[in-house]
DNA sequence: CTTGATTGTCTAGCGATGCTAGGATCAAAC
DNA sequence: GTTTGATCCTAGCATCGCTAGACAATCAAG
């Protein structure tokens, strides 16, 4: 019993290490460079043994989105909590989404831009992803206006924001002028 | 002389054959099945001559980024001109902006999720992707509103299109309500 | 304590990938 | 007719994701 629990547990927390390793890999690096070789190297195990835990490399980034989406969710909620008023809500909730996608790309990558197998917008999709999108639909739902059904507000809002994010990341938007696009997307779409 | 201009213009031809096989390749089947073996074997030469017209894999995706750009910027702009009235030529640049995007997604990620090794957003930012982001400003520019610069609401604007079209193909958004998405984008973001 | 079976892990290798070196071929130039 | 130079191809390199099969360690049964 004993020795099996133990086994168990050394297992989990080896594959923890595979899915931190290969996030700070593709941190430092881009994900390009997440090789299967360079992930087992890093873990000091052998190739096969990813492969053990994970179907495949792709598993492997969506393990590290669904950590992201976890965590972006607390980020989201952190923010939107400390800021009273819808309006200051809304502002501090977009300028803490860019700042995730720009500080975590590699994560982020994961979550929106690379296939990470995972299901999204039915059913079957991960805890963690719905969850962060309802920690957008929480502050954005309140300001969608009359008439106007808070899923869908909350869609393009968000929308709108992976494209600011995205396009600035990829070298398609200016970066300098991230403040004044969110006061303008605030002030446009949320119906104060 | 003669002999020379004719060898020019046959390798004109090729170079062209190989950004239409390689575009025709990438919709049929993924740009992930656009390998250099198989487009080499469908323009019927062998791998090396890909070689002698572009550096790589990621010249060939930047030249048909360009292609797209320029088809683009004439579907925006036949879109705009044939609509009367700053609200409707706006709600028309919408729609064929995302109608572009889901009826030619090869193109679209050549264009803005791929590696073209293209520059951007700067001064030597090649000619087409200029004229594209020129035709969004013709019709955006006007419905910015007062005081807000027509460059900003245009990267703003756009930004918002990028993710609805990105985050529909990449199933992060159900596909049926693009449509009234487009229709709130409009209503929000233009100062009519 | 010795077996035998069950895990666990590794070495080695497969079929791909992007890209390149070096030789063969063929037409133009003298 | 010979030489030269451009053009193209065969063959191969290093690397990729992934897997089969051998090996070693661990455990249950006799």
């Amino acid at each position: 019993m004993s020795v099996q629990e133990r086994k168990e547990r050394e297992r989990a927390a080896r594959e923890r290490l595979i899915v931190a390793t290969a996030r700070e890999l593709a941190e430092q690096q881009g994900w390009d460079a997440v090789t299967t070789r360079r992930l087992a190297e890093r873990i000091e195990y052998s190739q096969p043994v990813l492969y053990s835990h994970f179907r495949g490399k792709r598993e492997i980034i969506g393990a590290v989105a669904l950590e992201g989406a976890t965590e972006m969710a607390g980020a989201l909620r952190a923010a939107t909590s400390a800021a009273d008023g819808p309006r200051t809500r809304v502002t501090a909730l977009a300028r803490t989404y860019l700042e995730f996608a720009a500080r975590n790309p590699a994560v982020y990558d994961a979550m929106f831009e690379l296939d990470g197998g995972l299901a999204f917008a039915n059913e079957d999709t991960p805890q963690p992803l719905k969850d962060a999108f309802a920690a957008l639909l929480e502050s954005l739902g309140e300001v969608a206006g009359d008439g106007v059904h808070p899923a869908l507000f909350t869609e393009v809002f968000w929308a709108a924001l992976h494209g600011l994010a995205t396009l600035t990341r990829a070298g398609r938007l200016p970066p300098q002028d991230t403040e004044p696009r969110v006061e303008l997307l605030v002030d446009r779409l949320a119906m104060v």
